[in-house]
DNA sequence: CACTTGACTTGGAGTTACTCGAACTTGGTA
DNA sequence: TACCAAGTTCGAGTAACTCCAAGTCAAGTG
C-alpha cells in the first residue's frame, strides 16, 4: 500500500512517517517503479506500535534504541522488554498526573459554580 | 519569597517561571531593591495551577487566553469555566490513550515472556 | 493530445515549549 | 578582600513535528 493508506491505518500522518524514516525508527521500505514508498502490513503494525508509544510520550531517542534492538533480532528481547516495562511505569505516572489535575480542575469548577448562581 | 522557592513550591523550574513571565501567563511580580523577583503565596498558587495544566498538556496559547481572562476579573468566569471543562475532556481522552497503550504493551510483553522461557 | 487533478517525492524553514550558557550584579561568609 | 551562591537578561540550542515550495508522475476529461 501507499503512504497515505499506511498513514490512515497506523494513525500517523504521512509527514510523520517520512520523518520517522529519516530518523531511523521506520525501515526504508521498498519503492515502486515511480519512487513511491510501498508498505506491507507488517510495516503498518510497526507504525501502529510507534504511534501508540509516541502518543503516550515515549521520546524518539528511546524509540530509536528500540528500533535498533528490533532489527538485531530475537536475542535483544530482554532489553526490549525492559524498555516497554519502563514505559509502562511512565504511563502509570502519567495517569496519576491526570487524576491529580482532574481533581484540581473539579475543585476549581466547583468554586466557579458558586459564582455563577 | 524568591524565585527558587516559588519554583520548588510550584513544581516549575526557575527558567520556566521566567519564560512564563515573558509569554505573559505569569504576572510581572514585584521586585526587591536588588532587582530580584518577589513572589507571594497567591503567585505560587497561580504557578501551581499552571504547572498542572501544562503537565497535562494544555498549550501555552490556551493558558495565555486563560490568564488574560483571569486578569479581567470575575465576569470572565463563564469563559474560564469553559476552558477548564474542555481541558477536563482532553484529560479523559488522554486517559483512554494511556489505557489503550497499556493494553498493547501488556500484550507485547506477554509475547516476549514466551520467548524468554 | 493538452490539461487538470491529486498523490507522491525531497529539502528546508517554521513552531512550540522549553532549556542551557554566557556574562553580569548582588549579598553574605571566611 | 576574595569568593561563592543565587539572582538577572539575552540569545542560542533542542525535540518532534509541521508546513511549504517545487517538482514528478499516473489517471481522467474535453
Amino acid at each position: 500500500m501507499l503512504i497515505s493508506e499506511a498513514a490512515s491505518k497506523s494513525g500517523l500522518s504521512t509527514e510523520t512517517i517520512r520523518y520517522y524514516e529519516t530518523v531511523g525508527i521506520v525501515p526504508r521500505v521498498e519503492r515502486l517503479p515511480n519512487g513511491n514508498r510501498h508498505f506491507t502490513t507488517e510495516n503498518v503494525e510497526w507504525l501502529t506500535l510507534l504511534y501508540w508509544l509516541r502518543k503516550t510520550g515515549m521520546p524518539i531517542k528511546v524509540m530509536q534504541h528500540f528500533a535498533k534492538l528490533y532489527n538485531q533480532g530475537d536475542h535483544t528481547i530482554p532489553e526490549r522488554k525492559k524498555i516497554l516495562l519502563e514505559h509502562q511505569s511512565r504511563l502509570e505516572e502519567r495517569r496519576n498526573n491526570i487524576d491529580q489535575c482532574s481533581a484540581i480542575l473539579s475543585h476549581k469548577l466547583e468554586i466557579y459554580r458558586r459564582f455563577e448562581s
